[in-house]
DNA sequence: GGGTACATGTAATCAGTTACATGATTTA
DNA sequence: TAAATCATGTAACTGATTACATGTACCC
């Protein structure tokens, strides 16, 4: 089981029946923004599950037959087990600015100031829109998303003025 | 040119002649705290460099053998390039727990407060250890590599917080 | 001198990425 | 009715993960 699985699971166990393009339309809207989960995966993933008898799938008859997911209850078991148990390994922080600031000293403080800026630019403008969304999700639905989102956008504001701060002090300098 | 391609590139750059071994230690003592990186890539990813022309190899005569690998010309102008351009892509923050809570309307609120503790005292032990691990760079060596640990810092004192919120104040407990 | 940890790789598998391709709806 | 966009997948490739395997140095 990955990430994606159960990511699936989770997704096919709250909103019903679903297809892979739903499901692609709930990453994009959520846990999207940080997260990125490329739509090939949506569809090749609830394959594997329902291989597993993790999910049960069924073809509609007129229209586009899109193919319909379901959790059955081992799917059930096994994405309740994984919500309960605590999750030791941390976060993965990827981020290729941030490759870059770790190899300033091989690049001119010009260099390391343009890619600064841009880069406090970039998470200025996402937790503005980020904190949008979660507004929104506030409201109407779901806590847990808006409570992920949170962290997403506490994150992108202490981003911004790090890299505020590595622009108008670059390590190079000294 | 994928990520490994850079870490790759910055190491071998930074640090002279070097083995695969050698970057496993480095990526270990610093990057790696908060963006994995296998071992089993640090000994292919140089080969696909060197079919490319952006590193040199030989081998040890003596002893062990090792491989050794020295940057190209073309090598260093491709490093350079890359560190000189912004990056647009942002962050990823994966993060299973995280993952846990956006599901956590599935849960019951014990298991997200299980969840939430464990995580809480995950991220702030994280914190401490690397703040130990930046004092001593700053102090020694690179401030560029210690200035990426302090993006690292701030978050898991970010998260450390955040997931405490949690635990007191479950969002399923609504 | 036997065990343990460090060092150095290889191999097999599988997931993830990118690109391609086409059918269905909407809109101009 | 043609163009554009939305929707729904498939295929090829390559990188990442996991597991295996063996050699070397150190220490008890």
């Amino acid at each position: 089981m990955t990430p994606t699985s159960y990511l699936v699971l989770g997704f096919v166990s709250r909103s019903g029946p679903v297809t892979s393009y739903d499901m692609k339309q709930l990453v994009k809207a959520g846990i999207g923004k940080f997260w990125s989960f490329p739509h090939s995966q949506l569809y090749a993933e609830p394959e594997r599950l329902v291989d597993g008898g993790f999910l049960s799938s069924r073809k509609e008859e007129g229209g586009r037959r899109r193919r319909l997911y379901e959790i059955t209850p081992a799917g059930r078991t096994e994405l309740e087990a994984w919500l309960s148990e605590p999750s030791p390994e941390g976060t993965e922080l990827r981020d290729l600015a941030l490759l870059k600031l770790y190899f300033c000293s091989l690049a001119p403080s010009e260099a390391v100031v343009r890619v600064a800026k841009s880069a406090a630019q970039l998470h200025a403008d996402l937790a503005t829109e980020w904190a949008a969304v979660a507004e929104a999700l506030r409201a109407s639905a779901d806590p847990c998303q808006a409570a992920t989102l949170e962290l997403g956008i506490r994150y992108e504001r202490a981003a911004a003025a790090f890299w505020r701060e590595i622009a108008e002090d670059p390590p190079t300098s000294t």
